[in-house]
This record gives C-alpha cells, sequence and structure tokens, in this order.
DNA sequence: CGGTCGCTTGATAATCGTCAATTGATGTGG
DNA sequence: CCACATCAATTGACGATTATCAAGCGACCG
C-alpha cells in the first residue's frame, strides 16, 4: 500500500491524478473544485484493506483504477459483500452516521485510489450549493443501490441474481463508455456467491448454464455476453438448473 | 389523505406539530430550525399512499405517528418491502439521485407525516453547517440500515432473520424511550415476510414456534419479549424448525 | 349473514446448500 | 526444472431449508 502525497500546490500545475477519472457526470468546475481538495493517491496491491470495519472515519475514496468489496463483518465470523466498486465511485459514504466505517474496503486486483478529507469536503460543500448536490446525489445513489440489492436478495432466484448482476455490470461499463458486452470480472467466484447471497458452486453452474445455452461466452474470469435478449428473460422469469425435471404446472384436477 | 398547512408566521406561536417529535438526537436549536421549514403536516389512513415510485422528488416527510412501508416494485409485478419507518423517522432519502422516490411510501396504521420542501431543506443545508452534518448522518443511516439487510437477507437463516428484526424492533423502542419488552407490530405477516425475504406461512411459523418455546409471548400483533438471551441465540445460532430430524453432525470418518 | 382478510397448520416438493472428488493454474523451494 | 502445495473453479450426488399448495378458523365489514 504505497501512498503518494499529493503537493498542495498542485492545483492546475501538473495534470492531477483524478483528471478524467472522477464520476463521469461531473462538470468541469466541480471537477476542478473536488481536485483542490484530494490529499493523496494510494496503489494496494490484491487483498490489500483501505479501510478497516470500525475504523475512524476521517477520508473518502474515489477509486482510479482496479476494483473493491466492502465486505460486512457479522456474528460468528461469517461476512458478506454487500457492495463492489469500481473506476469513478466513491467509496466510503456510509460513515457519517457513526464517524466509522461500516464495512473493510479490500482491493480485489491491484488497483489505485484518490484519498480526499472528509472535514475539507464538508468545508467545500457548506462553500458551494452545487457540490452539496452532488454528494446528496452520491450517497442518495448508493442507498437506492442497496435497496434494489435488497430486492434482489429478497425476492429473486437464483438465476435471475446472475442475470441482474451481469446486467448491472453492463451498465456500469456503459456509464464508462467501454466495451457493454466484453469484460473481466474482478472477483472470485465465491465473492461473487457472497455478494449475491449464494455459494461459488451455484455461481459456477450457473455461469456453465449461461455458456451452455450461448446466452454468454464464460472463460475463466473472462464474460462476453452473446444474447442481451436471453439475459433478460433470465432475469425476468428465471430458468432452471442444468438437470431439472421441468416443472410441469400440476394439472387442475376437475371438480 | 388529509393536509393541514402550517401558517408561515407559525414558529414559536402556537406549539409546532413536529414539537418533541423529531428524531431524539437533535439539539434544541436544531429542532428549531427544521421546524420552520416544514410546510404540512399530513393525515393518513391505513392503505394510503404518501409517495409513489417515480414521482418528482419535492419533499421529505417526518414519520409523527404511526407506520410505513417502503415497496419497491419490480418486473412481473413482483415488489418487495425494503424498509419499514416508525415514528421520529425521515424518508425519502433516495430520492436526491434522480430527483423522484424510489419506491411507494405507504402508511401500515393511521398516521401523521410532516413534510417538508425539498429546496428549503437544501437552503437551510447550505446556510448552516450543523445542519448538514445532520442530513449526512440521517441519510448515511439508511445507507448502514440497507447494508445490514443485505446482510440479513444473504447470510441469516429464516429463524436468524426474525430474531434480528424483533432485537431490531427493540432498540428502535429503545430510542423512543418505550417498552423493550412489549409492543405491537405495526404490519402483517405477509409484510414481514416481504421484507425479510420469506413467505407468510414461514413467519407465522417462526412466531408459533417462538411463543412454544417460551421465547417471547405472541399474540396477533402484539409481541411480548420474555427472553432476551434466547432470542439472541436465535439470532446467532438459528434453530431448526418445530418438526425436523436434529442434524447429527456426520461423523468424521477416521483415517 | 356471506365474504374477505389475516393467520395458522399440515403435506409435499423444489431450489439451492453441503460434501466430495477432480482439474488446471500459479507459485515456491529444493 | 520439476515436485509439491495451494487456490480457483467445475461437476456430481445428496439433503435440508423453505416455498408451494391446501384446508380451516376467527374477526371484521358492508
Amino acid at each position: 500500500m504505497k501512498r503518494h502525497p499529493i503537493p498542495l500546490p498542485y492545483r492546475s500545475q501538473h495534470p492531477h491524478p483524478c483528471d478524467g477519472r472522477l464520476p463521469p457526470d461531473l462538470h468541469a468546475e466541480l471537477q476542478q473544485r473536488i481536485t483542490e481538495v484530494a490529499t493523496s493517491t494510494i496503489e494496494l496491491a490484491r487483498g490489500e484493506i483501505l479501510a478497516h470495519s470500525g475504523a475512524a472515519f476521517h477520508h473518502l475514496y474515489l477509486v482510479v483504477s482496479g476494483a473493491f468489496k466492502a465486505v460486512q463483518l457479522g456474528a460468528e465470523g461469517k461476512s458478506q459483500i454487500v457492495c463492489f466498486y469500481g473506476p469513478r465511485e466513491l467509496m466510503g459514504l456510509s460513515g457519517f452516521s457513526h464517524r466509522c466505517y461500516t464495512s473493510d474496503l479490500v482491493a480485489l486486483a491491484p488497483s489505485v485510489v484518490c484519498e480526499f478529507s472528509v472535514q475539507s469536503v464538508e468545508s467545500a460543500i457548506s462553500a458551494d450549493r452545487a457540490l452539496l448536490e452532488r454528494l446528496l446525489i452520491y450517497i442518495s445513489e448508493n442507498l437506492e443501490r442497496a435497496e434494489q440489492d435488497q430486492f434482489m436478495l429478497g425476492s429473486l432466484t437464483a438465476p435471475q441474481r446472475i442475470a441482474c448482476f451481469l446486467q448491472r455490470m453492463q451498465t456500469a461499463r456503459r456509464r464508462l463508455g467501454e466495451d457493454v458486452h466484453s469484460f473481466e470480472l474482478p472477483m472470485t467466484r465465491e465473492e461473487l456467491g457472497s455478494y449475491l447471497g449464494l455459494t461459488m458452486e451455484t455461481i459456477s453452474r450457473l455461469l456453465s448454464h449461461l455458456h451452455a445455452q450461448d446466452v454468454a461466452r464464460i472463460d475463466k474470469r473472462h464474460v462476453h455476453i452473446l444474447r442481451d435478449d436471453l439475459l433478460q428473460v433470465w432475469r425476468d422469469e428465471g430458468v432452471d438448473l442444468p438437470l431439472p425435471k421441468r416443472k410441469k404446472p400440476p394439472e387442475l384436477k376437475l371438480a
């Protein structure tokens, strides 16, 4: 975990490490103002922990490259991944309530983040109404995403969850302007299972099944979506697993 | 749904409808400032909808009395409850990102809410640093709660979820200074099932089981917790349902 | 008084977890 | 450079948790 402080008179001298790497919907002037409160960039190797659950909440982190998981620790040593973060996403926003991080932030791959002091961010917000609205939007987006995850976990079957997840990967990449049909998964099957409330084995079977039905081509971590329409069917209606007796709608017994 | 506008020169003339009903951790001066941006109080009957998913986001709502559910609508007419709200909680905070409500807010019982204009709230926040921190805390609390729900749905068994839910009811009542061991559930079994990712029948069986084991006394919607310690055991370790073959840990075959 | 609603309880079945064996990739040290 | 260990992933067999289907009951309402 290598830290690279950003010298204070940085602004507008060199290209800033975050240039062009802020969330894509920020106006230029806001990008400017945000880079002014950045304090460091940090490099992490796979598996390194950027923030510990319960630790004092002093920084927000913007993902510049790589990917992260947010891990909640439960009783009995169990844990679950509650969020994945990719480039241009802001991490740590759930820390405001208790002034400590609520989950571990762990790098899934070699990654770079840009660090912001919470205090500076709050000051900048008080001074600038537009910035306030932006922060409210970001934190509110996270809330929205968490509620969608609740829906996935509570109401969708395993095949629907995988399909839903893959579609979200696609929209994330669309926002970044990258290829929507071909991408690498930054996480293991086990991590994906943890996030979706399933086991590694179920994830593996479902990915194999997607491959077998030519909905997508899956090779290790590489995913190539072949049929968006079929993926949509998976998400809406679900499917049965490889070796099932198909469910015959039980014939209504006529009275 | 009866609306009662709050006359503008209200402040400090009559007792304000929200007096003593704001979130319990607000300082007096902040309470004062918040009541100044309240626009109306609204009375709702059971089943009435305060905000529709997708509708324009112009107001935040503080529950004065009663209770609400936040319902997410999915494809295929399915829907899930993603949050319950009780007295002194603020609703609508996930609307900032798209400037529309992300779920239906439905009254579970005859209820009263206090309505705040989003615009006024944002202005008040820009003007007052302490208020900003408060709002960040509230929205961040919601995010935290949603992430805990993800953990429940993804990692806990049915008995653990019920126990977890009952414990949360207790902490909610503790914050309000009300009896922690005896309370009414404001929702039906079906609604509770929707929230916990279970069916009505499973909820019913589990509540019966809690009763049968003298962990709690359950009569219709009334709950009386008898053994906090056993409830904790249910949450940590789970239990088996009424008629099971107990799982014998398969004897390790010695090599 | 009939009808709907909320709830309970039982019997059955399906989804998905658990356990196990195997393979390939990666990395490490002798 | 190759044995060896480790880890991610795949696949199969089996079983348990929990959903589904069904029947019945009390309460409330028009």
